[in-house]
DNA sequence: AACCGGATTGGCAGCGCTGCCAAAAGCCGC
DNA sequence: GCGGCTTTTGGCAGCGCTGCCAATCCGGTT
């Protein structure tokens, strides 16, 4: 099945028409099923495929081809650490493998600098489109977005004026509804528990919208817990005992996200705490666990497959600029 | 900054040698630092560079150059939904960002025949490596990967022949240390609790391995519960139940993963059965929350990030062919 | 048998870049 | 001021493919 060549140089399509005994163009149109074939072309260019073990050079085909490579999609997100852009991503290829078009990727670690470099990195294989994670960019990334002749998606936030396409939800909004709950609820000494801010601009959305929405009730937070570092249950456990020493009435705590909140979980279970009777806790995301709890976790589950999907949607085909997703509160059993 | 150009048509290299009043090769060699040039020359090109707003085409670029591309890494993970993968490319993104490479990705679903068509499709970049999840594939992956002039790393499993590279750990030792660590604690109505075998084969050579240990010491499994779909906490939880409805004697679960795990605790904490005095729980994969849990859960750590990295650096440099990155049994509180 | 329109085909330029090579420029000491 | 040397430079072919266009083929018509 495997043709042997020289090693060094891959078979071309070159070899591929010579094999066939048919002409380039021939085997260019036969392979990508445009313009007109006889059958019989078509047969002798599958055999001579077979037996060489033909693979299409993209890198030449994308340099010929119209505009550019149209073929590749780039994709940068902050962390991959963080389950929401995992989930993100696999929205992202599996909607974009249809159209056979592949992510590269890129990890910004949280940095604006090293996103813009990324930027530059992904646009220079010339994609065709460039995918980036929240709305806030340093000046030169938004230049290079514009400049590079590749759409634009900016995925997960929705709160702020995009580059181009924008496909997520108000993180604002889910703040406020998550605070409206827990003051419905009657819970009135409201703490957050939350990673770090500067880094992670879309959770300091959240909490403004949060505290607007308690400003709105008349109340302001009890306490404020941030950590340092990305968020993981072990800094929820630990940041969720410092809180209650800090301020030992608490009634119930708004965590930056659902990995925070299991070890807040753990953290009352540890400490033997009724959860919510003694203290309530309110996540965000809306992950796996949070329904598998002994008590599901009250949460806000957040449309994160569904932005993937929709940002590759909105690349292939024209949509709308801007897709609001919207969210939806879980009224667990924990606040 | 953003130099306007006639829309459709990019800056080009030869754009900006007009600009800076210098051969093209001059440019390329500039900005690539290679082969030498005037510090005058130097100066010129960056400017026309910035004034224009180029951004490389690396199409062109590996096309042009010696072998191929070699600045493309093609992975290929069967799912994005489990933490292990988004590590491991956390791992390999974080190692080969400094490299300049950058990694185009394929998810299979666990399924050998979409590996097969993802691993063509990312040669088709001609991507200086090919990474592959586990030992099993098609013939015709493998043939792909043999002829397709890269280099290939297996990544995770380290229970079989590889390609070429092999960079894991060992399935079947993890199952079977598990084995002997339950039994040492003088666990003996062990059952399995796992999702779906057939697709997820590492997990398959888990058991194995534990099963194997068991009868060293006279045992053997005292049930075993395969859930259908993906591993998560609703299914450990379920599970768990299931289990314990058929064999109520039990006093061991090991579990495929963690998350299963978590689910299974949860369980136990719902029902109230004490941990690990009624029954014992025993994971794998040493997740964040493992640790953070009120009892921490025993399990098996397992170098996810440093697979990446050696991967990584086995694409770089040359380096041994075949990797055993070992694992750490973490005799937690729950067995 | 010459003719016609559409289907099918092959040749060739050129996508943007790099490698090679020969030409030009700079530098040194006498 | 002139060889002889190194450094710097630009021209040009060609990487593997696609788009364009003209040439060829085929089947039925007149």
């Amino acid at each position: 099945m495997d043709g042997f060549q020289p090693p060094g140089r891959l078979v071309t399509l070159t070899d591929v028409a010579r094999e066939a005994g048919v002409g380039e163009s021939t085997v260019s149109r036969v392979l990508r099923n445009h313009g007109s074939s006889s059958k019989r072309a078509r047969e002798r260019v599958a055999e001579a495929v077979a037996r060489l073990g033909y693979v299409p050079n993209r890198l030449a085909g994308s340099l010929a081809g119209p505009g550019a490579s149209a073929q590749l999609a780039g994709v940068i997100v902050p962390s991959l650490a963080n389950v929401v852009f995992p989930d993100l991503l696999r929205g992202l290829t599996g909607a974009l493998d249809a159209a056979g078009i592949r992510c590269v990727i890129g990890v910004s670690d949280y940095d604006p600098d090293r996103e813009e470099a990324l930027a530059a990195a992904l646009l220079s294989w010339r994609p065709a489109a460039l995918l980036l994670t929240g709305l806030e960019h340093n000046p030169g990334t938004v230049a290079l977005a514009k400049a590079g002749g590749v759409r634009v998606v900016e995925m997960i936030d929705t709160d702020g004026a995009g580059i181009d396409a924008v496909v997520g939800f108000s993180n604002r909004a889910v703040g406020a509804a998550s605070a409206r709950h827990l003051v419905a609820r009657g819970y009135r000494r409201i703490a957050y528990l939350g990673h770090d801010l500067q880094v992670d601009l879309r959770a300091g959305k959240r909490l403004a919208g949060f505290e607007a929405a308690l400003g709105e009730a008349g109340l302001s937070l009890h306490g404020r817990e941030i950590r340092p570092g990305p968020s993981s249950p072990g800094s929820g456990r630990a940041g969720l005992e410092t809180l209650l020493a800090r301020h030992p009435d608490l009634d119930a705590v708004y965590f930056s996200n659902d990995d925070m909140a299991l070890g807040g979980y753990f953290a009352c279970l540890a400490a033997g705490l009724s959860v919510p009777g003694r203290i309530a806790l309110f996540g965000f995301n809306g992950l796996d666990f949070a329904a598998a709890m002994p008590q599901p976790l009250s949460t806000v589950r957040t449309p994160r497959l569904e932005i993937g999907r929709q940002a590759a949607a909105s690349l292939i085909g024209e949509g709308p600029k801007r897709i609001d997703l919207g969210f939806e509160l879980i009224e667990g059993a924990t606040a």
